[in-house]
DNA sequence: ACTTGAAATGATAGCGCTGTCATCGCTTCG
DNA sequence: CGAAGCGATGACAGCGCTATCATTTCAAGT
């Protein structure tokens, strides 16, 4: 309530507004006796800086944006602890702005936010990180910008990730490495480009080990649990049917599960089933599910790091960058050795 | 880029910037035509306000924080959505602040996060909500905040939430209309005043149809899908097993799905399982769910409505204000008539 | 001791708005 | 016809900070 001023802890200490505002900056050129006499008389009265005051003089805002649009609740949970994570860090906040890709406003929206807020940065989760209208306006306002495993153009912009591709190949390899030969894929949406890479790695792991899948085995889903329900009922009505499914994300593996559960399909024992993306949900089922962890907090904390780093340094510099994370194979109790016989 | 300020406004409307700030704070007392001119030089220009400057030199910050710890993502999700669907109509923002309720520095957090943003109002979910530490430091800043479902202490503050204890008592009524007789039923976190609430209308509904729960089908949970899965082993085990649970939320009720999966007990055939929350993983088990499904997104945009009423209104006006919001009975796939016999 | 220059500190002008108060013009009424 | 009254507009002072540039301090060099 009472508001403490810069004025209020120069006072105190016997000093200048701008010498406490250095220290409080970490500037250069400051005694470490002042700086210690700033420190003592900020924490004594607990002096608390202004944001607005500080974004309206000078030229950060200490302000980061998430864009994002509709993705999963998990997903977008984790981006948020692992952006806020470092804000804090550096006496920076996170404003979420769910963005809806198919308004014909959309230039105006974003360009409303960015300008009004004069965000430092902006954080681009899929779908949002691929789309035109986003990028373009952003730029054009010059307002530097991460993109979250983004699908394609991987130099436009600063980049964070996973190598999709690898991480199917090896969940593959773990598949064939239990005994299965006859495996399905589930594809995800062909407009999101983690689901070609996905398909890649399924394929080139099948290939490693000289297996050539069966056209029937690999089919078109959507990333939606329905639709790798739907799947699964094509594929386990067959007599040959595969002794385990490679869903290319969690949800399509949770509807292969329903449907292993209606048809009585015993879940390792007969079909082992494999997900993509450790979601909650991959803990919430029977049995739980084998599945590939995306380091999704990590990928967000660097996301913010890159963006408040630039805000700090002056120079307007580098290019893009780009940085690929750790990704890990979580096997759990939907994979076994296929049954004998 | 080239940033146009209210200055830039008023030359061109041939106005000071005086009127032209009263147009767009909607200040009374300017001439219909005097508007226009305003109106339509700031699309010209494509004005966009400067936040910061209207934060430090006016009363409102127009930013809206959101704290919370540890929720579901789902229902984080949702009170995002709803808050920010309200902001963008008001011209605010929703900073979100994931909150450690075990730190000992929380009151040093919360003032920081406060007072540095000069929030014009926040919206506390459960469990901090209910967080005494964070209500007293909310209250000896001035900061007005908004309560969801909080569990107690009704009149501290505005809330808004929905009647537990109701939507527990018309759940179980339709399942014992069903046919049921013995009905399971697995509590929630006894933190959480929901869990409470919940069980009221439970036992309520039972009550009124002349039944009388046996001790060893009311099991604690703790609103986790292990905990239910946990209650449901033990209940499933009994030869008189009940013909019907009911989970307090849906992750224990997916904890109770994954049991009968696993024994193959057929849902809803040989059990029917209700839950509570309409998570999104309600229909991504098979059978889907049948559950009770929260006014979340409406909740929190109403949250956000007495927050910015309260900000633009100078009077330091009104008490306390609680509202309740319907909720949805939602009976899918995975209840039904007990077998017979 | 006296210069010299870099390091340390301070004075001051805004940043883009809102709030306060003054001013202007017009209607209304005695 | 003049005074009063009110609606409409404008001038201007900050809000709390940072940036720029001026000034002071102090150690080193001659």
């Amino acid at each position: 309530m009472a508001t403490v001023t810069i004025t209020d802890v120069a006072a105190r200490a016997g000093l200048s507004i701008k010498t406490v505002s250095r220290v409080l900056n970490r500037e250069p050129n400051v005694r470490e006796k002042t700086r210690e006499k700033v420190l003592e008389a900020a924490r004594a009265l607990d002096y608390q800086p202004n944001l607005s005051a500080r974004s309206l003089a000078g030229s950060r805002s200490f302000l980061i944006g998430l864009f994002f649009d509709n993705p999963s609740p998990a997903y977008i949970n984790d981006v948020q602890l692992g952006a806020v994570s470092r804000c804090r860090e550096s006496g920076y906040h996170l404003t979420i702005e769910p963005v809806d890709a198919t308004s014909p406003d959309l230039e105006r929206t974003v360009r409303g936010i960015i300008s009004t807020l004069r965000l430092d940065g902006v954080i681009l989760t899929p779908p949002v990180c691929d789309d035109e209208r986003v990028l373009r306006t952003l730029e054009a306002h010059g307002t530097p910008f991460v993109r979250i495993a983004p699908d394609g153009q991987p130099d436009r912009a600063p980049r964070v990730g996973m190598d999709d591709t690898r991480a199917a190949f090896e969940m593959t390899l773990n598949l064939i490495d239990l005994g299965h030969r006859r495996i399905g894929f589930i594809k995800g949406h062909p407009d999101h480009g983690a689901a070609h890479l996905r398909l890649d790695g399924f394929l080139s792991a099948m290939a490693k080990r000289g297996l050539t899948p069966r056209p029937e085995d690999v089919l078109q889903g959507w990333f939606s649990s329905q639709s790798g329900f739907e799947c699964a009922e094509i594929m386990l009505d067959r007599a040959d049917r595969p002794t385990a499914i490679f869903a290319s994300n969690d949800d399509m593996a949770l509807g292969v599960i329903a449907s292993a559960n209606r048809r009585r399909i015993g879940v390792p024992d007969e079909l082992s089933i494999a997900g993509f993306d450790n979601t909650p949900a991959a803990v919430t089922v029977w049995p739980h599910l084998s599945t590939v962890a995306q380091p999704i907090f990590q990928m967000a904390a660097a996301a913010c790091d890159l963006l408040i780093a630039r805000a700090a340094n002056t120079p307007g510099q580098e290019g893009p960058a780009a940085r690929l994370m750790d990704f890990e194979i979580i096997m759990r109790q939907s994979t076994a050795p296929p049954a004998k016989g």
